[in-house]
DNA sequence: TCGATCATGTAATTGGTTACATGATTGC
DNA sequence: GCAATCATGTAACCAATTACATGATCGA
């Protein structure tokens, strides 16, 4: 499940051009895969030199021309085969965390502010999957709303769990 | 905070080889960034050449000669400012839920299998911070023992989250 | 004798990112 | 008149991985 499968099941359902791919990403997706057009580009091009998808240019006045891209037999097998092919566990990444491993080397004040900062980014996080939640429930297939309700409920977690943290930092203040 | 830094950190306390680093990753940090020789020594290498670590040769019989890296001042002071730099957040990335997003492209057996799988994994990461977590009190100050603590609560509350979601997937059984 | 541990390193590849380049239209 | 939106793409760069290469020693 790289980019290109991610790419492959939006898809499944429709045909759509590498813009809508991104717009799709910074909606549903956003939560836990980014995107930028500088990989959603080369990976359409591969994919259809590698016969996954089809392309069709669909001329527009006014505003640029289309490049609307279909998936293929070949490349329906291909998601198919990348959903069901074992999974591997990726490392949780947690730049926040890794600082609070060398937080000896800062001032005790420091250290509940970088928490509290940090803090401060997930309710930003937080609010803003506040925000797009009615365009997920109106447009999403239940597993999709699953994904959404599963990635609240991670952040409100993280947040709790940070919360706590800082607390335990405030209690070990008189460390040096 | 990438890898430089993350390895001026470990060096701030004491001088090391690229071999003890890669050692304290899979102990104490391994469960938020992992780290191969690959990347170790390219990145020593290149640390050296920007005067943020200097390396002595320690000969050896029988075992291959030690490289010893310590810590300059200069690389004190570019740690320090590494650790009091601008958050980024990073994206949280989670394969599993990216699968589940497409969910809708597999049976029902599947979906539950797929989600028991990623828990059965999960267990596994659990159960390997169970049997490191001796050696964490053992030898981590306060800051890295909270990190530890969280690591394993993030885990905990995610296998929650996961369990929950294959008892949702179970009930929408029924949808194609 | 076979695998693990100690120890360093390079090369090829992966999987992205950011910045750049272009250019019309629409809304404030 | 300026920013945002629509729309596609390339180039330079980055951070890391995996596989490869070398080779001795020690314990089961």
């Amino acid at each position: 499940m790289d980019i290109q499968h991610i790419i492959l099941g939006f898809l499944m359902d429709r045909s759509m051009t590498g813009y809508d791919i991104r717009q799709r990403f910074s909606l549903s997706f956003s939560f836990f895969s980014g995107i930028s057009y500088g990989s959603i580009y080369p990976a359409l091009k591969s994919m259809e030199k590698d016969g996954l998808i089809n392309t069709r240019l669909e001329i527009q006045e006014g505003t640029p021309n289309k490049k609307i891209c279909t998936i293929t037999k070949k490349g329906r097998e291909a998601f198919l085969k990348a959903l069901r092919s074992p999974l591997s566990l990726e490392r949780y990444k947690n730049l926040f965390l890794a600082r609070m491993f060398f937080f000896s080397h800062l001032n005790p004040e420091e250290r509940v502010t970088y928490a509290q900062q940090y803090l401060d980014e997930l309710n930003e996080t937080r609010r803003k999957l506040e925000e797009i939640q009615p365009q997920i429930e109106k447009h999403a297939d239940p597993f999709q709303h699953l994904c959404f309700t599963c990635g609240q409920r991670i952040i409100k977690d993280l947040m709790e769990t940070i919360q706590d943290a800082a607390k335990s930092l405030k209690k070990i203040e008189k460390w040096s």
